[in-house]
DNA sequence: TTTTTATTTCGCAAAAATACGAAATGAATA
DNA sequence: TATTCATTTCGTATTTTTGCGAAATAAAAA
């Protein structure tokens, strides 16, 4: 029985989808990809959970590199990464073509 | 505070997102939509986990519908449903490009 | 300097995910 | 009928996720 571990793209993959793999962070990148920044505050707003949870969700997604936070006193500023989005469709996009 | 709850089609795209968000699952797919199906003992044997917890990522993939399993005595032969596959396909692209 | 504002971190609890080996299942074969 | 084979389910343990409110933080405003 061999057992080998998996391939750096799998478990990046992987990475990507239990990144998005909650409600609130799916609609998290939707606002975000839509207008590209915002405010942590005027999310919270429109979102059935508290700030703190809101938080943790964020930094979910920053910990994945989907997006970065940026100090604008006294708000944070949250933007999408571009390159890790753009990774993260493409990788998304060829598994689902499997064409590798 | 508004709290409105999220949409069908959010909890659907982070349902198959989750059903994809561990490494094991992916490389599952990967055998699958290459090959169509797939014996669950042929599988076994080039994976780093044992039977019985092969057997509850397969339960995983098919609790999202993306897997259906055909008992053909004495084994059980897996196949993608391809309907739920292109679904999860499509969601993720208009999800990712933006274009609702 | 005190207060206000925006957000995170802490402390906690409940639920879900991951993993294993042992035991159970269910059908074919000896 | 007893055995074998492939797979799942059970029992269990550990870790991770999700959630909240209270407290901490850090900078601007009063």
């Amino acid at each position: 029985m061999i057992k080998p571990k998996y391939t750096e793209r799998q478990i990046k993959l992987a990475r990507y989808a239990k990144a998005l793999s909650h409600p609130v962070r799916i609609q998290l990148m939707e606002i975000l990809s839509k207008q590209s920044c915002c405010y942590s505050g005027d999310i919270a707003d429109d979102l059935p959970i508290a700030r703190s949870t809101l938080s943790q969700h964020l930094s979910e997604l920053k910990d994945a590199g989907l997006i970065q936070g940026e100090f604008n006193p006294p708000k944070i500023k949250y933007c999408i990464k571009r390159d890790a989005w753009e990774e993260a469709r493409q990788m998304m996009k060829e598994f689902f073509e499997g064409d590798k």
